[in-house]
DNA sequence: GGCCCCAAGTGGTCTAGACAACTTTAGCAT
DNA sequence: ATGCTAAAGTTGTCTAGACCACTTGGGGCC
């Protein structure tokens, strides 16, 4: 061993931000108020302007800083937490948890496009579309009502695979990666259908996870995802930095 | 004017960025292929190493390239776009909607913790905690109803404000600037009293989300929110760079 | 008073070069 | 063959200085 220790020296820039972070932390400088000039910086710290420089964008890019050309460098007022949930692919989920996913294919055929799919779709009304009606299980308890309309164009083959093997969203992937999402997120009453096919009673709650993924452009899928309201949860976890 | 024209001259440092990305986009490079050197880089583009080092670091924060000091710069796995739903305080989103929010106090006063209320605030059962119950109004149409439990060591003088004129959260947020949050969203059917208070049939689905903040170690706050799920969704919109 | 212009100060970026930390590889010695 | 060593190549960071784009405030002019 040539160096001195294990004593991982504080690189310059990171002692900067660790500096400037604490009086911003601790109250010594209020929001809004301005902070020294980097140049300003560079004489306290001894160091050249652009690592001062790195320094103050990265707290920017942190959200505890707002920088404006030729004004100067303001700590940044608080904002909220950001509260965000994560929607995550059942397979993957279940898989993390170490139980077992199946799936029992309900049906999956070509259809012509109704007016709402084909509007959620930018497609002409009665377009032909795939559509994929799937039970997602984890150890062997229903949890997800997966019902998709796909673009054929996207995905030629697609009714060709086994859905028990691979989920559509992942089939979607490959084929072309998303370039957008939108979702929405509701609840709603089960109908006597998917009451049956989740194994909950009718009138029972469900959450409702209306899904649009954009590919290049053209949208690649409109999916609604049930889950019966006392088995699944969307949950998220965050903290702030300061 | 001085400037040529308002044509926004791109920097180098973009232009390098830009002509990464697309190359990594347009599938020229596979992930997991090795990008140049930024020495080649530097050649290619005719520009300083810091310009090219730059370009590429921004492009590992944004998750497309992976760099192994000693090593070399390569092209990310893709990854499945991360489905993110953002919770936002009831106020301001009705706000920003153009609406007028209002707020009607069921109830405000001490109690002492039920055993799962001392349990979720990490406080001894019995414990004398804040409870707040709102229904929060939309253009005078209910649209969520806040079931709030509040350490009192964190806001002692929180029961003396007027709930209708500003939110608990907000509230609690000046007073202890939030360091950590969990929240759950789940539907669940509404009981005759939430019926009753959101103006809904009893047994229709609502969207519950439980929220629990942290404020430097301590449990600020547990809520449960419940939303009639005919009038209230959760929205997230994403997009993927490349 | 009101308007315009200019100079000073600020962040935004770039350069050319340097050294440090680390990985990989080729070659040498055993 | 095996294991070690040294060299070459890579990213990580820093420096000192430069010019540009933009904001701000003050002084002069009307």
């Amino acid at each position: 061993m040539t160096s001195p220790a294990g004593a991982a020296r504080t690189l310059p820039f990171e002692a900067v931000k660790a500096s400037l972070r604490q009086r911003i932390a601790d109250g010594g400088w209020q929001p809004g108020a301005r902070l020294p000039s980097e140049r300003e910086l560079v004489q306290e710290f001894g160091c050249a302007r652009m690592t001062v420089h790195r320094a103050v964008r990265e707290l920017e890019d942190e959200g505890l800083v707002e920088r404006r050309q030729g004004s100067g460098s303001y700590v940044a007022e608080l904002h909220p937490i950001s509260n965000l949930l994560q929607v995550r692919d059942i397979h993957d989920e279940i898989i993390e948890r170490g139980h077992v996913h199946t799936t029992r294919v309900c049906s999956a055929a070509r259809e012509r496009a109704s007016p709402e799919v084909a509007a959620a779709m930018r497609l002409r009304r009665g377009t032909s579309v795939f559509r994929v009606q799937l039970v997602h299980m984890e150890n062997g308890l229903p949890i997800q009502f997966e019902d998709r309309h796909i673009n054929p164009a996207l995905a030629p083959d697609l009714l060709a695979q086994d859905f028990t093997r691979v989920t559509p969203s992942h089939l979607l992937f490959e084929h072309a990666p998303l370039t957008e999402a939108e979702q929405v997120v509701e609840a709603v009453l089960a109908s006597s259908e998917q009451a049956r096919l989740l194994d909950v009673a009718e009138g029972s709650a469900l959450l409702m996870v209306s899904r649009r993924t954009v590919s290049q452009g053209a949208v690649a899928s409109v999916a609604r995802l049930y889950h019966p309201g006392a088995r699944y949860r969307l949950v998220g976890r965050f903290s702030v930095q300061v």
